[in-house]
DNA sequence: CTGTTAGCGCATTCAG
DNA sequence: CTGAATGCGCTAACAG
């Protein structure tokens, strides 16, 4: 057994190939090949001697570059998340998915390349220059279509969550209006009458303040827009405040809006999202009024937010299983197979926070 | 100009290559090259002709594979997290470093490669089989000393933030002990002597409750360990509660335990991140005690814990500069200089959370 | 300004 | 079981 100590120490990195490990193996590159690989019929002698050879040389192993050329194949997925990475990454929502989604691929053995705003403008986002094997899209505008096409054309697997980048992408999405729907409903079979909504931003720009139709004409968020649609579908008058982001804070200070004069004020508030309906409950808190009894409050997502102390009325959706179900459309798609998209069913939980309106 | 339509709408992904275009184009193979990467002298005229011949062929650019192979550079860089992705970006600070090290890495126009742990325990973790120029360890045990090996003698810059994988690796940290020992020392100038802190895991398994030796002895995450020693540096037999992870959750359940029993209950609680110190306030508004007036709070970290109240007290730690400044190390090793780590230091916040003990 | 030549490092034919 | 040859698709030198 040859000593690794050697190639450790060595400070020299001297580009070592697997042709040098097999000269000095005295075999051809082939055999090596095949050594390391292991996928091929070699005599244990001969796989013992290159890999003696190797960690003499120091030889890590096939240099990932050649291999990917080789092969065809990087072992890479792209994620574009259009978004600075805090941002993103403020969302429990899109955290679970990509959770999933590395779950979903992990019979591939590929990392994850992220792709999200640097900051710095001039910073090329060069999706189509890196040596993805196939791209999940998620929440993005159409800002990506040139690029988008590129991979297309290069036969690259492309899948979408939440963000219809249209064409024949298949399209991970669920029930955003529908599900709404039915909280609506489930607060108004409580006897509410009375309600409002605060919702995701309509657009990238992140506007807040009480819903105008300007707003709501330069719409491009589809989240918002089918959630307000199924609040609209249950109460067509709700009165509707805008949050900046899906955070505790906005949500917060919209509730404070909707909340400020106790004469016009709504019995129930139905959130686009559990971070939200967290900021509204702290609203009410701060009023002195008590959830449910004074306010009922409904959310969306289905997360654990972490220092709620409510069990939250919500609407469950399956976040992991969206990105788990892209990660297999993927898998699917790199087979070979014709993959399409799936719609998830998200389901109502009746937490603590809904209630029958006082008197 | 030749209309781009016929290429986007030709179902059949045959693979176009650069010496098609050229081919087409009329010209060689290497002035196409030139044409679509910019950086030689090509006449506008044949620019042209080049990229009319690629869009008529529905060429989508270089193959990103065979460019670096033969650039030798995938624009790439590696991260490596050690966790499932919903654990590693529970953790604010961690996506905050991730932020800073997107920017630090901007001019590269490099892709962040996430490695994490997809619950999949056959799935190989192909650290050593990726395409990275670069690779950063973020908050990493000695479980990858083999792969961080095989990178080393490939000649792969590397660089750890938070968790020492030795060897001549530049290493991006804080003043961990100094930091705590300063917010020790600011609770005791207020006049508390009765004192208790809430740390973070000693270990991966997360074991919670009283610090035992054992656990003690078992210690592999530094942070918590260089926390405590801080602390103890001003109380040296300070009450000790662990908890499970870095979350509200976490912290209130150990201030609970903390703080059960009124005769022993301590009057200021040093927490070793601002998550749990939301927490241990938590856990005090529950008791009906008020802080800071019958508790005193201080966290670490300086982050904005989304939907508290208060203004933390907390020792500010440059989270973003920290994954700036590897960033920085990776531009920098990779245009051949030498780069060193980075000692970051932590600054007292003093926020509404502290003030003398009552009475 | 453009064409010719020569690999990057490897994995895969196909013979032996 | 092993070796020799070939090219993945591109770009960097160098001539012209």
């Amino acid at each position: 057994m040859v000593s690794p100590e050697p190639a450790a120490t060595t400070g020299t990195v001297t580009r070592v190939t697997l042709a040098d490990v097999a000269a000095l193996a005295g075999v051809s590159a082939s055999t090596a090949s095949l050594a390391f690989s292991g996928s091929g019929p070699v005599s244990d002698a001969t796989r013992e001697r290159v890999l003696a050879a190797a960690s003499e040389l120091g030889y890590a192993g096939p240099d990932p570059r050649a291999r990917s050329l080789r092969r065809g194949r990087s072992g890479i997925v792209g994620v574009v998340l259009e978004e600075r990475v805090r941002a993103a990454f403020l969302d429990p929502v899109k955290i679970q998915t990509l959770d999933g989604l590395t779950e979903g691929i992990a019979p591939l053995g590929a990392g994850l390349l992220l792709f999200t705003d640097s900051g710095d403008p001039d910073a090329p986002v060069s999706l189509d220059t890196a040596p993805v094997d196939a791209v999940v899209l998620i929440g993005c505008s159409p800002k990506f279509f040139r690029q988008v096409e590129a991979l297309q054309r290069r036969g690259i697997p492309l899948v979408a969550i939440e963000g219809a980048p249209g064409g024949d992408i298949p399209e991970i999405t669920i029930d955003n209006r529908e599900a709404t729907r039915l909280g609506a409903e489930h607060v108004r079979s409580l006897g509410h009458t009375d309600v409002a909504t605060v919702t995701l931003p309509f657009e990238p720009t992140r506007t807040r303040g009480e819903l105008t139709p300007e707003m709501e004409a330069g719409a491009t968020v589809d989240t918002a827009v089918e959630r307000l649609r199924g609040a609209r579908d249950v109460f067509p008058d709700i009165r509707v405040g805008v949050a900046g982001a899906s955070s505790i804070e906005e949500g917060l200070e919209a509730a404070r809006l909707l909340l400020a004069d106790a004469a016009t004020r709504p019995t129930a508030i139905i959130a686009q999202s559990d971070l939200l309906a967290a900021g509204v409950i702290q609203a009410a808190e701060e009023l002195g009024l008590q959830v449910p009894r004074d306010l009922s409050v409904i959310g969306f997502d289905g997360i654990r937010v972490d220092g709620l102390q409510h069990d939250l009325t919500t609407l469950v959706q399956p976040s992991v299983a969206k990105g788990r179900a892209a990660g297999e459309a993927i898998v699917r798609m790199l087979s070979g197979e014709a993959a399409s998209g799936t719609d998830f069913t998200s389901t109502l939980h009746v937490g603590d926070t809904t209630a029958p309106p006082r008197a």
